[in-house]
RNA sequence: GGGCGUUUAGCUCAGCUGGUUAGAGCGCAUGGAUCACACCCAUGAGGUCGGGGGUUCGAAUCCCUCAACGCCCA
């Protein structure tokens, strides 16, 4: 054959040219001024910390595959990249190089400091934007944001000054969680628990002034030493005389009230809790309410201060030591016992978090968080799946006020300046040279920075431009849909409907989709810590893009996770890596075939085909494999509308191989070579056409390469599978006869290769066979195909016929509707013959029992659809009609002897 | 403590609003260098659908309960 394609695709060598081509032709770059209607998807930020890692891999496949698939269903689609500073991360790494160079961000001074970040970030911070390409993201890399942009830093200010405006943004004293490594206050969503913490619950003794003594139980030891108080439920009986009179702090000697307070559990310990105000969130609550002061014992770093008298200097687990050696010494330990003490740690360093009492900035959350609940009530924006939603709103519907000031360098700088003078806050989107209240010169600019959240929580419209009114804007906001993990549904989704409803005075998208969570080979989350985490880039450089990316897209399940270990992707991957072959093969079969034939012909034949035209000599397969191919594109469809990336996949996988490959190609290839084949070659030419465009959402590349034969062979088609139009299923050639039919061709092939495969009669062995049907109609239709089967199965003929005789020593095989008979003389073995149709007729009699019983019994009659009791009785008669033909056949056995 | 999810073939998973002889891929077994593909083709074995109750003419599917595993919140 003059064509010469070779019978692999070779993604190591390919990838990363048709990527290139499709850049260099700014195939990504949306449009803002296109009258298409517009497609938009926002990627999730990954930090600039990071490399690519499995969950990526997964979120920006599904993305590629919503975004690549409205681009051919006519969308203007946008796919916007970008990262995120990742406040705290970025500066724990640049801290650690400063670290090993014996520096630290304190010697170099903040902008010093800064301008290493900024230089680090540079050379790694697009690590993987880039990993991106490898993946054969459609990304609009020309649209490419980063949380610290100038413009977008100039958003989050004018952000944070419109909600200081609205009192949205207050500074306050408060309890917070405290990270002693990283020094800074975090929100409740930067921690993570850590795992059956066993802890101690030690009971202390309290002297009563003038008399007596309380026992309390704490888990924290140490914090005594910043008690105020010491409360009881007022309804404690034990206690009731208590309330008014004081102890004695321990170690302290310490005069503190005793009060009463209904957050005390009357059950817990001895009923009564020490409270330590400045280290505990419960204990500064019921300091408010009980007007107790707050004493604060512990520095920045978790170190004891003056506060902690002669404990001062320690940290802090080693005061709890000290402190409860000298409660022992004194007789005031009562005992201790084991406890789950549940402890939370920082999310970037793992370092206990301490409970803290500082003064920090905060976003007020109802206010905001009410229209975000509103919005997901109402369905204006949608979780897929749906059960994400309560997840949202218990949430939103409970969240407290958002600390966002962060005790780092890196970041977005608090916009606000307090006066020396009147103490007064001035926030300015500008940078102000005096008091906004007083006048005074005399102004200091916060030294903390947002969270990291903060900014992300604007990226749906900061990206496209917000606050200017640009034109990115007004045609890409608000955008589709969303796709991320379940795991920042309350860190970022919920921020950015907070804030899209703030700022824009519009949902940010209309759909949010929670894709599975990669897992390990046995189940459990992976963790980088542990070492469970596998490399995709592994799996892209062995198996391709196409080949990863049809194998996540495979597993998407709404119901489950993904496991994705080292075995299962290698696994899957292979599974991928086949399919990408197969249909690398399909194409190169087909255009070999072609090449040298009558290519205007199948051309033109194909175009029709595509406008869904008749064309001339349509045999019965090229029929059925249209109406299959036209199932098969609106399941697709209508799976990907639903966001069901598995299926999808799967119904793609299917057809190409099972159907396409498997039975119309060999069908269609005895034809192709005859003069009356023209039908045949345009059939098996638009069902590829078709199939490449079907598939490129998910395997871009092996797609492109087909695409790029088909173009050669076609040179007027789109110059990129691409821009090219997303198959429209076409209703009318959906055709359940001829689908019947072909089952039922299909099933006779089947029953003649097993009992090849019986006997062990090699398929290069022709062999004779004949049907014999019960009626003429059925013996028509099935005579009429005998030539398929005859191709398909090596027969020299094929008898058909209503009640034929059997030939003598035939090997026999009941099928729906027919007896089959393959005369083997000297092969065919009596007593293997009489197994197979006894097992036969072992399931047949089984079949016919159990539906006889269902219509023998009136309840079911009375109560099931009349239109299933009829397919019921349908049923029973295929069975009956089979078992009378296998008892038939066993007769026939007999005679044999 | 509360909530969510999962439990179907050796493994990874499908199985929609209850009605199939419970499916796929991998793995396994047997046969095959046939002119798209051995990353292939053909054929086959393998499951009392986690346990126990219940509803129903009928349950893998609905309800209750127990168990195991995983995740989230407190």
């Amino acid at each position: 054959m003059p064509l010469d394609i070779p019978t692999r695709f070779d993604p190591a060598k390919r990838e990363a040219e048709i990527y290139a081509g499709w850049k260099l032709a700014n195939r990504f770059t949306a449009n803002p001024a296109s009258p298409k209607l517009p497609f938009v998807i926002v990627i999730p930020p990954p930090n600039v910390t990071g490399s690519l890692h499995m969950g990526h891999c997964l979120n920006n496949t599904l993305q590629d595959i919503l975004t690549r698939w409205k681009r051919m269903s006519g969308f203007e689609a946008l796919w916007l990249p970008g990262t995120d500073h990742a406040g705290i991360a970025t500066q724990n790494v640049v801290e650690k190089e400063l670290r090993k160079e014996k520096s630290s961000r304190h010697v170099l001074g903040r902008e010093k400091f800064l301008e290493r970040v900024w230089a680090w970030k540079e050379q790694y911070g697009n690590t993987i934007l880039m990993q991106l390409e490898r993946m054969g993201c459609s990304c609009d890399w020309t649209r490419t944001r980063f949380t610290m942009d100038a413009a977008y830093s100039q958003a989050i200010r004018v952000a944070f000054v419109q909600l200081y405006r609205k009192g949205l943004i207050y500074k306050g004293k408060r309890i917070i969680n405290w990270c002693p490594r990283c020094t800074t206050a975090l929100s409740d969503i930067e921690l993570r628990d850590q795992p059956d913490d066993k802890g101690k619950l030690y009971h202390i003794k309290y002297p009563v002034a003038g008399g007596g003594e309380m026992t309390v139980a704490t888990t924290r030891p140490e914090t005594m030493l910043g008690d105020t108080g010491v409360a009881v439920h007022p309804d404690d009986a034990r206690y009731k005389a208590m309330v008014g009179k004081k102890v004695i702090l321990p170690l302290m000697k310490r005069e503190i009230p005793i009060v009463a307070d209904t957050f005390v559990d009357p059950k817990f310990g001895t009923g009564a809790v020490k409270v330590t105000p400045a280290h505990d969130a419960n204990d500064y609550e019921c300091s408010q309410r009980c007007k107790l002061e707050a004493i604060c014992i512990m520095d920045e770093r978790g170190v004891m201060n003056a506060n902690a008298g002669r404990f001062a200097g320690l940290d802090r687990f080693e005061a709890r030591k000290q402190v409860v050696a000298a409660l022992e010494a004194e007789g005031l330990l009562a005992g201790t016992s084991d406890h789950i003490v549940p402890l939370s740690v920082c999310d970037r360093c793992d370092t206990i978090v301490e409970p803290y009492l500082s003064d920090q900035w905060f976003v007020k959350m109802k206010p905001l968080a009410e229209p975000a609940a509103e919005s997901v009530r109402s369905g204006r924006v949608k979780f897929m799946p749906e059960r994400w939603t309560k997840i949202y709103l218990d949430w939103v519907d409970n969240t407290r006020d958002w600390c966002v000031s962060r005790q780092l360098w890196w970041g977005h700088q608090i916009p606000a300046w307090k006066c020396i003078d009147c103490g007064a806050y001035t926030v300015e989107t500008t940078d102000p040279k005096n008091c906004g209240k007083c006048g005074s010169a005399g102004i200091k600019r916060e030294d903390d920075v947002l969270d990291t959240w903060f900014s992300s929580g604007l990226w749906p419209f900061a990206t496209l431009g917000w606050p200017e009114k640009t034109a990115d804007l007004a045609k890409f906001y608000p955008t589709s849909v969303l796709a991320t993990d379940r795991g920042i549904i309350y860190l970022w989704v919920a921020r950015m409907i907070m804030n899209g409803l703030e700022f824009m005075g519009k949902e940010p998208y209309h759909t949010v989709v929670i894709h599975p969570t990669i897992l390990t080979d046995d189940g459990k989350r992976m963790s980088k810590s542990k070492g469970t985490g596998i490399d995709p880039l592994t799996l892209l450089d062995v198996y391709g893009a196409d080949a990863t990316r049809f194998a996540m897209s495979r597993l998407v399940t709404t119901s489950q996770d993904m496991r994705f270990g080292t075995n299962i992707s290698k696994t899957k991957a292979e599974e991928g890596q086949r399919f990408m072959t197969k249909f690398f093969n399909a194409a190169r079969f087909v255009l070999m075939s072609l090449d040298g034939t009558d290519k205007a012909g199948a051309l033109a034949g194909a175009a029709s085909l595509s406008n869904g035209d008749a064309i001339e000599g349509l045999a019965f397969e090229d029929r059925w494999i249209l109406s299959r191919l036209n199932t098969t594109i609106r399941t697709v469809d209508a799976a990907l509308q639903r966001y069901e990336f598995g299926e999808a996949a799967a119904q793609m996988y299917t057809f190409a191989w099972f159907e396409y490959c498997d039975w119309y190609i060999e069908l269609a290839k005895p034809r192709l070579t005859r003069p009356d084949g023209a039908a045949a070659r345009a059939t098996l030419l638009h069902v590829l056409d078709s199939l490449t465009r079907l598939m490129h959402p998910i395997m871009p590349f092996v797609t492109e390469e087909v695409w790029q034969s088909l173009r050669a062979f076609d040179p007027k088609r789109e110059e990129s599978v691409m821009i090219a139009t997303w198959p429209k299923a076409d209703a009318a050639r959906v055709d359940l006869d001829a689908e019947k039919t072909a089952g039922a061709l299909m099933e006779i092939v089947r029953a003649i290769r097993e009992v090849r495969s019986k006997y062990n009669i090699p398929p290069k062995q022709a062999l004779a066979a004949a049907l014999s049907t019960p009626d003429k109609a059925t013996a028509t239709v099935l005579a009429a195909h005998a030539r398929l089967v005859q191709d398909s199965a090596n027969l020299t003929r094929l008898d058909v016929g209503a009640g034929l005789t059997p030939p003598p020593s035939s090997a026999t095989q009941v099928i729906a509707g027919a007896q089959l008979y393959i005369p083997l003389a000297g092969i065919v073995d009596p007593a293997k013959e009489k197994e197979r149709l006894e097992s036969a007729k072992k399931k047949a009699t089984e079949a016919a029992t159990a539906i006889r019983r269902k219509l023998d019994d009136a309840k079911f009659v009375a109560n099931a659809p009349p239109e299933l009791v009829g397919k019921e009785r349908a049923r029973l008669e295929e069975f009956d009609d089979q078992l009378a033909k296998v008892e038939k056949s066993l007769e026939e056995l007999k005679g044999w002897k």
